[in-house]
RNA sequence: CGGGAGAUGGCUGAGUGGUCGAAAGCACCGGUCUUGAAAACCGGCGAGGGUCACACCUCCCAGGGUUCGAAUCCCUGUCUCCCGGCCA
Protein backbone atom coordinates (compact mmCIF):
# COMPACT_ATOMS: atom_id res chain seq x y z
CA UNK A 1 0.00 0.00 0.00
CA UNK A 2 1.46 3.15 -1.02
CA UNK A 3 1.19 6.11 1.56
CA UNK A 4 -1.97 8.02 1.16
CA UNK A 5 -0.99 10.57 2.99
CA UNK A 6 1.46 11.62 1.06
CA UNK A 7 0.13 10.65 -2.07
CA UNK A 8 -2.86 13.17 -1.27
CA UNK A 9 -0.02 16.15 -0.27
CA UNK A 10 1.66 15.69 -3.32
CA UNK A 11 -0.46 14.03 -5.51
CA UNK A 12 1.14 15.49 -8.95
CA UNK A 13 4.76 13.86 -7.83
CA UNK A 14 3.21 10.27 -7.07
CA UNK A 15 0.64 10.29 -10.28
CA UNK A 16 4.01 11.12 -11.93
CA UNK A 17 6.22 8.34 -10.58
CA UNK A 18 3.80 5.98 -10.99
CA UNK A 19 3.36 6.65 -15.07
CA UNK A 20 6.57 4.09 -15.14
CA UNK A 21 4.38 1.43 -14.04
CA UNK A 22 1.85 2.81 -16.75
CA UNK A 23 -0.83 3.08 -13.74
CA UNK A 24 -4.46 4.45 -15.28
CA UNK A 25 -4.46 8.55 -13.98
CA UNK A 26 -8.57 8.09 -13.83
CA UNK A 27 -7.50 5.33 -10.62
CA UNK A 28 -5.89 8.13 -9.04
CA UNK A 29 -8.11 10.49 -9.30
CA UNK A 30 -10.93 8.65 -7.93
CA UNK A 31 -8.48 7.89 -5.06
CA UNK A 32 -7.95 12.17 -4.44
CA UNK A 33 -11.42 12.47 -4.79
CA UNK A 34 -12.27 9.61 -2.18
CA UNK A 35 -9.68 11.23 -0.17
CA UNK A 36 -11.55 14.48 0.40
CA UNK A 37 -14.77 12.81 0.71
CA UNK A 38 -13.61 10.33 3.49
CA UNK A 39 -12.26 13.02 5.61
CA UNK A 40 -15.36 14.84 5.79
CA UNK A 41 -17.37 12.25 6.76
CA UNK A 42 -15.07 11.07 9.00
CA UNK A 43 -15.22 14.60 11.00
CA UNK A 44 -19.09 14.63 10.85
CA UNK A 45 -19.32 11.14 12.62
CA UNK A 46 -17.03 11.66 15.24
CA UNK A 47 -18.22 15.14 16.24
CA UNK A 48 -21.59 13.33 16.58
CA UNK A 49 -19.95 10.49 18.42
CA UNK A 50 -18.21 13.19 20.86
CA UNK A 51 -21.66 14.87 21.67
CA UNK A 52 -23.37 11.39 22.39
CA UNK A 53 -20.45 10.22 24.52
CA UNK A 54 -20.87 13.86 26.80
CA UNK A 55 -24.58 13.23 26.93
CA UNK A 56 -24.22 9.79 27.64
CA UNK A 57 -21.86 10.50 30.80
CA UNK A 58 -24.26 13.30 31.82
CA UNK A 59 -26.28 10.07 32.95
CA UNK A 60 -24.45 9.43 35.87
CA UNK A 61 -24.27 12.56 36.97
CA UNK A 62 -27.97 12.87 36.56
CA UNK A 63 -28.46 10.05 38.37
CA UNK A 64 -26.44 10.64 41.22
CA UNK A 65 -28.04 14.25 41.73
CA UNK A 66 -31.68 12.96 41.25
CA UNK A 67 -32.45 14.79 37.93
CA UNK A 68 -34.79 14.45 35.51
CA UNK A 69 -33.34 12.33 32.48
CA UNK A 70 -36.04 11.95 30.20
CA UNK A 71 -35.09 14.98 28.19
CA UNK A 72 -31.61 13.86 27.89
CA UNK A 73 -33.06 10.44 26.91
CA UNK A 74 -34.34 11.94 23.70
CA UNK A 75 -31.43 14.35 22.45
CA UNK A 76 -29.65 11.00 23.24
CA UNK A 77 -31.72 9.12 20.70
CA UNK A 78 -32.06 11.39 18.28
CA UNK A 79 -27.81 11.73 18.08
CA UNK A 80 -28.06 7.89 18.04
CA UNK A 81 -30.03 8.01 14.55
CA UNK A 82 -27.75 10.72 12.92
CA UNK A 83 -24.87 8.55 14.01
CA UNK A 84 -26.28 5.39 12.54
CA UNK A 85 -26.50 7.41 9.29
CA UNK A 86 -23.54 9.14 8.64
CA UNK A 87 -21.63 5.82 9.76
CA UNK A 88 -23.20 4.33 7.22
CA UNK A 89 -21.89 6.65 4.78
CA UNK A 90 -18.17 7.14 6.48
CA UNK A 91 -17.61 3.49 6.62
CA UNK A 92 -18.69 2.90 2.99
CA UNK A 93 -16.26 5.53 1.74
CA UNK A 94 -13.67 4.10 3.25
CA UNK A 95 -14.35 0.44 2.29
CA UNK A 96 -14.19 2.13 -1.15
CA UNK A 97 -10.87 4.03 -0.64
CA UNK A 98 -9.41 1.16 0.59
CA UNK A 99 -10.79 -0.85 -2.00
CA UNK A 100 -9.28 1.62 -4.88
CA UNK A 101 -6.03 2.39 -2.75
CA UNK A 102 -4.90 -0.92 -2.55
CA UNK A 103 -4.90 -1.76 -6.01
CA UNK A 104 -2.60 1.09 -6.52
CA UNK A 105 1.01 -0.23 -7.19
CA UNK A 106 4.22 0.88 -5.09
CA UNK A 107 6.20 3.65 -6.66
CA UNK A 108 9.08 2.97 -8.43
CA UNK A 109 12.33 4.30 -7.56
CA UNK A 110 14.34 6.78 -8.98
CA UNK A 111 16.51 5.04 -10.95
CA UNK A 112 14.56 2.67 -12.67
CA UNK A 113 14.14 3.02 -16.04
CA UNK A 114 11.61 3.50 -18.11
CA UNK A 115 10.03 1.08 -20.59
CA UNK A 116 6.74 -1.00 -21.21
CA UNK A 117 7.85 -4.78 -20.75
CA UNK A 118 10.88 -7.06 -20.07
CA UNK A 119 12.61 -5.51 -24.09
CA UNK A 120 13.71 -2.44 -21.86
CA UNK A 121 15.14 -3.89 -19.06
CA UNK A 122 18.61 -2.88 -18.56
CA UNK A 123 22.01 -5.38 -18.62
CA UNK A 124 23.69 -4.39 -15.61
CA UNK A 125 26.75 -6.68 -15.79
CA UNK A 126 27.55 -10.05 -17.12
CA UNK A 127 29.22 -12.97 -14.78
CA UNK A 128 31.09 -16.10 -15.93
CA UNK A 129 32.28 -17.22 -19.28
CA UNK A 130 29.42 -19.05 -21.40
CA UNK A 131 30.52 -22.59 -22.50
CA UNK A 132 31.47 -23.75 -25.27
CA UNK A 133 30.02 -26.87 -27.07
CA UNK A 134 31.51 -29.03 -30.15
CA UNK A 135 28.57 -30.36 -30.34
CA UNK A 136 24.42 -28.86 -30.86
CA UNK A 137 24.03 -28.38 -27.43
CA UNK A 138 20.01 -29.88 -26.29
CA UNK A 139 17.37 -28.22 -24.35
CA UNK A 140 16.70 -29.66 -20.73
CA UNK A 141 13.41 -31.69 -21.52
CA UNK A 142 15.44 -33.77 -24.22
CA UNK A 143 18.27 -34.39 -21.12
CA UNK A 144 15.49 -35.35 -19.01
CA UNK A 145 15.00 -38.35 -21.26
CA UNK A 146 17.90 -39.67 -18.87
CA UNK A 147 15.26 -40.46 -16.64
CA UNK A 148 15.58 -37.62 -13.99
CA UNK A 149 12.43 -36.03 -15.35
CA UNK A 150 9.00 -37.38 -15.35
CA UNK A 151 6.87 -35.05 -17.28
CA UNK A 152 3.90 -37.66 -18.08
CA UNK A 153 3.20 -38.91 -14.81
CA UNK A 154 3.93 -35.87 -12.96
CA UNK A 155 0.42 -34.71 -15.68
CA UNK A 156 -0.92 -38.27 -14.62
CA UNK A 157 -0.97 -37.51 -10.90
CA UNK A 158 -2.01 -34.03 -10.64
CA UNK A 159 -2.76 -32.36 -14.20
CA UNK A 160 -0.62 -30.61 -16.91
CA UNK A 161 2.27 -28.14 -15.47
CA UNK A 162 2.99 -30.66 -12.62
CA UNK A 163 6.63 -32.48 -13.26
CA UNK A 164 8.05 -35.70 -10.81
CA UNK A 165 11.72 -35.71 -10.24
CA UNK A 166 13.42 -39.43 -9.95
CA UNK A 167 16.60 -40.83 -9.01
CA UNK A 168 19.71 -38.51 -9.62
CA UNK A 169 17.22 -35.77 -10.89
CA UNK A 170 15.71 -36.12 -7.14
CA UNK A 171 18.81 -35.88 -5.79
CA UNK A 172 19.96 -33.13 -7.40
CA UNK A 173 17.03 -31.07 -6.01
CA UNK A 174 17.65 -31.66 -2.25
CA UNK A 175 21.42 -31.49 -3.07
CA UNK A 176 20.80 -27.63 -4.06
CA UNK A 177 18.26 -26.91 -1.70
CA UNK A 178 20.85 -27.90 1.11
CA UNK A 179 23.27 -26.40 -0.85
CA UNK A 180 21.18 -23.34 -1.16
CA UNK A 181 20.18 -23.04 2.55
CA UNK A 182 23.61 -23.84 4.33
CA UNK A 183 25.09 -20.60 1.58
CA UNK A 184 22.72 -18.27 2.69
CA UNK A 185 23.06 -19.35 6.51
CA UNK A 186 26.74 -18.91 6.26
CA UNK A 187 25.78 -15.14 5.02
CA UNK A 188 23.08 -14.60 7.94
CA UNK A 189 20.25 -15.55 7.13
CA UNK A 190 18.20 -17.86 9.40
CA UNK A 191 16.77 -20.63 8.11
CA UNK A 192 13.13 -20.98 8.81
CA UNK A 193 10.27 -23.33 8.16
CA UNK A 194 6.92 -22.33 7.46
CA UNK A 195 3.61 -23.12 7.18
CA UNK A 196 2.58 -23.89 3.19
CA UNK A 197 -0.61 -22.34 3.91
CA UNK A 198 -1.12 -18.79 4.61
CA UNK A 199 -4.51 -17.09 5.40
CA UNK A 200 -6.02 -13.83 3.57
CA UNK A 201 -4.65 -11.60 5.89
CA UNK A 202 -1.01 -12.47 5.07
CA UNK A 203 -1.73 -12.22 1.36
CA UNK A 204 -2.92 -8.96 1.36
CA UNK A 205 0.26 -8.10 3.53
CA UNK A 206 2.64 -9.09 0.90
CA UNK A 207 0.48 -7.68 -1.76
CA UNK A 208 -0.97 -10.99 -3.82
CA UNK A 209 -4.43 -10.36 -2.32
CA UNK A 210 -7.39 -8.90 -3.29
CA UNK A 211 -6.01 -8.27 -6.99
CA UNK A 212 -4.20 -11.16 -7.70
CA UNK A 213 -5.79 -14.04 -6.16
CA UNK A 214 -6.73 -15.55 -9.42
CA UNK A 215 -2.73 -16.73 -9.47
CA UNK A 216 -3.56 -18.77 -6.41
CA UNK A 217 -4.69 -21.97 -5.10
CA UNK A 218 -7.18 -21.74 -2.11
CA UNK A 219 -8.38 -24.82 -0.10
CA UNK A 220 -12.52 -24.35 1.34
CA UNK A 221 -11.35 -23.27 4.61
CA UNK A 222 -10.30 -19.82 3.52
CA UNK A 223 -6.29 -20.53 3.21
CA UNK A 224 -3.77 -19.77 0.42
CA UNK A 225 -1.55 -22.41 -0.78
CA UNK A 226 1.88 -19.60 -0.42
CA UNK A 227 3.14 -18.85 -3.96
CA UNK A 228 6.65 -17.81 -2.87
CA UNK A 229 7.81 -18.20 1.08
CA UNK A 230 8.12 -14.68 0.36
CA UNK A 231 4.63 -14.26 1.87
CA UNK A 232 5.01 -16.29 5.08
CA UNK A 233 8.91 -15.06 5.45
CA UNK A 234 7.51 -11.16 5.07
CA UNK A 235 4.82 -11.92 7.59
CA UNK A 236 6.51 -13.67 10.36
CA UNK A 237 6.06 -10.39 12.34
CA UNK A 238 3.18 -9.10 11.08
CA UNK A 239 1.25 -6.57 12.81
CA UNK A 240 4.10 -6.39 15.69
CA UNK A 241 6.23 -3.40 16.20
CA UNK A 242 9.91 -4.71 16.61
CA UNK A 243 13.11 -3.02 18.05
CA UNK A 244 15.54 -0.85 16.02
CA UNK A 245 18.37 -3.08 17.60
CA UNK A 246 16.86 -6.07 15.99
CA UNK A 247 17.38 -4.97 12.51
CA UNK A 248 17.84 -6.22 9.86
CA UNK A 249 16.13 -9.03 10.05
CA UNK A 250 17.42 -12.07 7.43
CA UNK A 251 15.44 -14.82 6.74
CA UNK A 252 15.91 -18.18 4.13
CA UNK A 253 13.41 -21.00 3.59
CA UNK A 254 12.95 -23.68 1.41
CA UNK A 255 9.08 -23.93 0.54
CA UNK A 256 7.45 -25.59 -2.61
CA UNK A 257 5.66 -22.45 -4.15
CA UNK A 258 2.06 -22.99 -5.78
CA UNK A 259 1.13 -20.99 -8.78
CA UNK A 260 -1.91 -21.09 -11.19
CA UNK A 261 -0.37 -19.48 -13.63
CA UNK A 262 -3.50 -17.82 -14.87
CA UNK A 263 -2.64 -16.01 -18.08
CA UNK A 264 0.65 -18.00 -18.77
CA UNK A 265 -1.32 -20.16 -21.63
CA UNK A 266 0.96 -21.16 -24.16
CA UNK A 267 4.19 -19.84 -22.62
CA UNK A 268 7.17 -22.06 -21.24
CA UNK A 269 4.75 -25.45 -22.07
CA UNK A 270 7.79 -27.29 -22.29
CA UNK A 271 9.93 -28.42 -19.62
CA UNK A 272 9.89 -26.88 -15.97
CA UNK A 273 10.67 -23.58 -16.17
CA UNK A 274 6.73 -22.70 -15.50
CA UNK A 275 5.39 -24.87 -13.22
CA UNK A 276 1.99 -25.06 -11.51
CA UNK A 277 4.60 -26.50 -8.33
CA UNK A 278 7.91 -25.47 -7.97
CA UNK A 279 10.87 -25.15 -5.07
CA UNK A 280 12.50 -22.45 -4.42
CA UNK A 281 14.84 -21.16 -1.48
CA UNK A 282 14.25 -17.42 -0.41
CA UNK A 283 15.55 -14.22 1.39
CA UNK A 284 13.66 -11.93 3.02
CA UNK A 285 14.39 -9.00 4.94
CA UNK A 286 13.25 -6.35 7.95
CA UNK A 287 15.46 -3.83 8.15
CA UNK A 288 15.30 0.45 8.31
CA UNK A 289 14.63 2.39 6.05
CA UNK A 290 18.39 3.49 6.17
CA UNK A 291 20.23 -0.15 5.49
CA UNK A 292 17.75 -1.54 2.95
CA UNK A 293 19.53 -0.17 -0.67
CA UNK A 294 23.06 -1.74 0.95
CA UNK A 295 20.76 -5.38 2.27
CA UNK A 296 19.22 -5.04 -1.79
CA UNK A 297 22.87 -5.24 -2.86
CA UNK A 298 23.80 -8.37 -0.36
CA UNK A 299 21.41 -10.02 -1.59
CA UNK A 300 21.53 -9.49 -5.12
CA UNK A 301 25.43 -10.42 -4.14
CA UNK A 302 24.25 -13.69 -2.51
CA UNK A 303 22.28 -15.10 -5.23
CA UNK A 304 24.97 -14.19 -7.79
CA UNK A 305 27.55 -16.61 -5.60
CA UNK A 306 25.45 -19.29 -5.88
CA UNK A 307 25.30 -18.94 -9.34
CA UNK A 308 29.30 -18.24 -9.46
CA UNK A 309 29.57 -21.11 -7.28
CA UNK A 310 27.75 -23.32 -9.19
CA UNK A 311 29.42 -22.13 -12.40
CA UNK A 312 26.61 -20.73 -14.36
CA UNK A 313 27.18 -17.84 -16.45
CA UNK A 314 24.45 -15.49 -15.77
CA UNK A 315 24.00 -11.63 -15.64
CA UNK A 316 22.15 -8.87 -13.69
CA UNK A 317 19.45 -7.14 -15.50
CA UNK A 318 17.39 -3.79 -13.52
CA UNK A 319 13.94 -4.29 -14.14
CA UNK A 320 12.37 -1.12 -15.97
CA UNK A 321 8.94 0.54 -14.64
CA UNK A 322 6.95 -1.76 -16.97
CA UNK A 323 8.54 -5.27 -15.97
CA UNK A 324 8.51 -4.17 -12.11
CA UNK A 325 5.66 -6.46 -9.60
CA UNK A 326 3.34 -4.51 -8.41
CA UNK A 327 4.88 -3.85 -4.57
CA UNK A 328 8.67 -3.72 -5.94
CA UNK A 329 10.23 -0.24 -5.88
CA UNK A 330 13.00 -1.76 -7.50
CA UNK A 331 13.81 -5.18 -8.70
CA UNK A 332 17.07 -6.82 -10.38
CA UNK A 333 16.82 -9.78 -12.13
CA UNK A 334 19.59 -12.54 -12.40
CA UNK A 335 19.27 -14.31 -15.45
CA UNK A 336 21.19 -17.65 -16.17
CA UNK A 337 22.63 -18.80 -19.65
CA UNK A 338 20.87 -21.48 -20.91
CA UNK A 339 22.64 -23.01 -23.93
CA UNK A 340 19.67 -25.35 -24.55
CA UNK A 341 17.83 -22.89 -25.22
CA UNK A 342 20.39 -20.23 -26.39
CA UNK A 343 18.88 -17.21 -24.08
CA UNK A 344 19.59 -16.13 -20.63
CA UNK A 345 16.36 -16.96 -18.82
CA UNK A 346 14.91 -15.34 -15.05
CA UNK A 347 16.74 -17.51 -11.93
CA UNK A 348 16.45 -15.23 -9.02
CA UNK A 349 14.63 -11.40 -8.69
CA UNK A 350 14.99 -9.30 -5.47
CA UNK A 351 13.07 -6.64 -5.05
CA UNK A 352 12.88 -3.82 -2.19
CA UNK A 353 9.57 -3.07 -1.81
CA UNK A 354 10.63 -0.29 0.69
CA UNK A 355 7.37 0.16 3.07
CA UNK A 356 4.77 -0.98 0.51
CA UNK A 357 4.19 -4.69 2.31
CA UNK A 358 5.38 -3.28 5.42
CA UNK A 359 2.28 -0.80 5.61
CA UNK A 360 -0.23 -3.05 4.61
CA UNK A 361 1.23 -5.86 6.66
CA UNK A 362 1.85 -3.49 9.45
CA UNK A 363 5.41 -4.19 10.72
CA UNK A 364 7.16 -1.44 12.48
CA UNK A 365 9.92 -0.77 14.78
CA UNK A 366 10.59 1.67 17.25
CA UNK A 367 13.35 4.41 16.72
CA UNK A 368 13.31 6.51 20.04
CA UNK A 369 9.50 7.06 20.68
CA UNK A 370 8.05 6.80 17.17
CA UNK A 371 7.02 3.38 15.25
CA UNK A 372 8.08 3.82 12.14
CA UNK A 373 7.51 1.49 9.20
CA UNK A 374 10.30 -1.62 8.62
CA UNK A 375 11.47 -1.62 4.48
CA UNK A 376 11.16 -5.27 3.26
CA UNK A 377 13.36 -6.98 0.53
CA UNK A 378 12.64 -10.33 -0.90
CA UNK A 379 14.45 -12.58 -3.39
CA UNK A 380 15.05 -15.70 -4.83
CA UNK A 381 18.33 -17.99 -3.68
CA UNK A 382 17.53 -19.53 -5.76
CA UNK A 383 14.75 -21.14 -8.10
CA UNK A 384 15.44 -24.89 -7.43
CA UNK A 385 13.72 -25.98 -10.68
CA UNK A 386 15.22 -23.66 -12.78
CA UNK A 387 18.81 -24.01 -11.20
CA UNK A 388 18.07 -27.86 -12.53
CA UNK A 389 17.63 -26.72 -15.74
CA UNK A 390 20.69 -24.26 -15.88
CA UNK A 391 22.88 -27.51 -14.60
CA UNK A 392 21.53 -29.64 -17.29
CA UNK A 393 21.92 -28.22 -20.22
CA UNK A 394 25.36 -25.98 -19.22
CA UNK A 395 26.73 -29.75 -18.12
CA UNK A 396 25.74 -32.10 -20.93
CA UNK A 397 28.01 -33.81 -22.59
CA UNK A 398 28.48 -35.08 -26.03
CA UNK A 399 26.79 -38.52 -24.83
CA UNK A 400 23.72 -36.75 -23.27
CA UNK A 401 24.99 -37.19 -19.90
CA UNK A 402 25.28 -34.88 -17.22
CA UNK A 403 28.39 -33.86 -15.26
CA UNK A 404 27.59 -32.33 -11.51
CA UNK A 405 28.86 -29.51 -10.68
CA UNK A 406 32.23 -29.43 -8.03
CA UNK A 407 30.19 -28.02 -5.54
CA UNK A 408 27.31 -29.91 -4.66
CA UNK A 409 29.73 -33.30 -4.78
CA UNK A 410 29.22 -32.93 -1.00
CA UNK A 411 25.64 -33.14 -1.44
CA UNK A 412 25.04 -35.67 -3.28
C1' C B 1 -14.21 -34.46 16.41
C1' G B 2 -16.58 -34.38 21.88
C1' G B 3 -16.23 -31.96 27.39
C1' G B 4 -14.10 -27.87 30.48
C1' A B 5 -11.24 -23.10 31.04
C1' G B 6 -9.59 -18.81 28.86
C1' A B 7 -8.32 -14.47 25.23
C1' U B 8 -6.96 -7.09 28.48
C1' G B 9 -1.11 -2.48 26.60
C1' G B 10 6.23 -5.30 24.94
C1' C B 11 5.36 -9.13 29.07
C1' U B 12 2.75 -10.61 33.80
C1' G B 13 -1.90 -9.33 35.43
C1' A B 14 -6.32 -6.43 38.01
C1' G B 15 -10.80 -4.80 36.35
C1' U B 16 -18.28 -7.78 35.92
C1' G B 17 -22.65 -1.84 33.31
C1' G B 18 -21.12 4.75 34.29
C1' U B 19 -15.65 10.33 33.59
C1' C B 20 -11.75 3.01 32.22
C1' G B 21 -7.84 3.48 27.24
C1' A B 22 -7.89 0.67 31.48
C1' A B 23 -4.84 -0.64 38.56
C1' A B 24 -0.28 -2.89 39.82
C1' G B 25 4.40 -5.15 38.75
C1' C B 26 8.24 -6.13 35.16
C1' A B 27 10.68 -4.30 30.86
C1' C B 28 11.89 0.26 28.48
C1' C B 29 13.12 5.79 28.24
C1' G B 30 14.52 10.53 30.87
C1' G B 31 16.29 12.65 35.53
C1' U B 32 18.43 12.83 40.77
C1' C B 33 22.29 10.38 43.48
C1' U B 34 27.41 8.02 42.10
C1' U B 35 34.36 8.62 39.94
C1' G B 36 31.42 4.88 36.96
C1' A B 37 27.73 1.12 37.47
C1' A B 38 24.03 -1.19 40.50
C1' A B 39 20.45 -0.08 44.18
C1' A B 40 17.12 3.75 45.74
C1' C B 41 14.05 7.84 44.50
C1' C B 42 11.28 11.19 40.88
C1' G B 43 8.99 11.47 36.06
C1' G B 44 7.46 9.31 31.38
C1' C B 45 5.75 5.08 28.82
C1' G B 46 -0.24 0.93 24.28
C1' A B 47 -1.86 1.40 18.98
C1' G B 48 -4.30 3.87 14.84
C1' G B 49 -6.58 8.44 13.10
C1' G B 50 -6.95 13.81 13.82
C1' U B 51 -4.54 18.74 15.05
C1' C B 52 0.68 23.68 14.12
C1' A B 53 -0.23 21.91 19.02
C1' C B 54 -4.52 20.79 21.88
C1' A B 55 -9.39 19.11 21.55
C1' C B 56 -11.66 15.08 19.68
C1' C B 57 -12.58 9.87 17.50
C1' U B 58 -11.60 4.48 17.26
C1' C B 59 -9.47 0.05 19.42
C1' C B 60 -9.51 -4.39 25.89
C1' C B 61 -9.33 -11.61 19.99
C1' A B 62 -13.10 -10.89 15.58
C1' G B 63 -18.20 -10.01 14.08
C1' G B 64 -23.15 -9.14 15.61
C1' G B 65 -26.76 -7.88 19.75
C1' U B 66 -28.82 -5.57 24.56
C1' U B 67 -28.34 -0.43 26.83
C1' C B 68 -28.62 6.53 27.17
C1' G B 69 -23.80 4.13 28.35
C1' A B 70 -20.02 -2.35 27.68
C1' A B 71 -13.34 -4.45 28.63
C1' U B 72 -17.57 -5.74 31.74
C1' C B 73 -24.18 -8.72 29.86
C1' C B 74 -26.05 -12.00 25.42
C1' C B 75 -25.14 -14.68 20.55
C1' U B 76 -21.71 -16.43 16.69
C1' G B 77 -16.82 -17.30 15.01
C1' U B 78 -11.46 -17.79 15.62
C1' C B 79 -7.43 -19.02 18.57
C1' U B 80 -4.96 -20.95 23.13
C1' C B 81 -4.74 -24.35 27.36
C1' C B 82 -6.52 -28.90 30.01
C1' C B 83 -9.45 -33.85 29.55
C1' G B 84 -11.23 -37.71 26.07
C1' G B 85 -11.34 -39.83 20.94
C1' C B 86 -8.52 -40.23 16.29
C1' C B 87 -3.78 -40.02 14.09
C1' A B 88 1.76 -38.96 10.99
Amino acid sequence: MIDLKYMQKNFDEVEKKLRKKSVDSALLEEVRGLFEQKKAAQQALEELQAKQNKDSKLFGVYKKEGKDIGQLQAVVAETKKQIAEQNAIASELEQKLLNVASGIPNIPDEEVPEGEDEEQNVELEKIGELPKFAFEPKEHWELAQNGWIDFERGVKLAKSRFAMFRDKGAKLERALVNYFLDHNGENGFEEVSVPLLNNADMLYGTGQLPKFGDDLFQTDDGLYLIPTSEVPLTNIYNDEILQESQLPLRFTAHTPCFRKEAGSAGRDTRGIIRQHQFSKVEMVALCTPEQSDELMEQMVQNASELLSNLGLAHRKVMLCGGDLGFGAARTIDLEVWLPGQNCYREISSVSNTRDFQARRAKIRYKQGKKNKLVHTLNGSALAVGRTMVAIMENYQQADGSIKIPEILHKYM
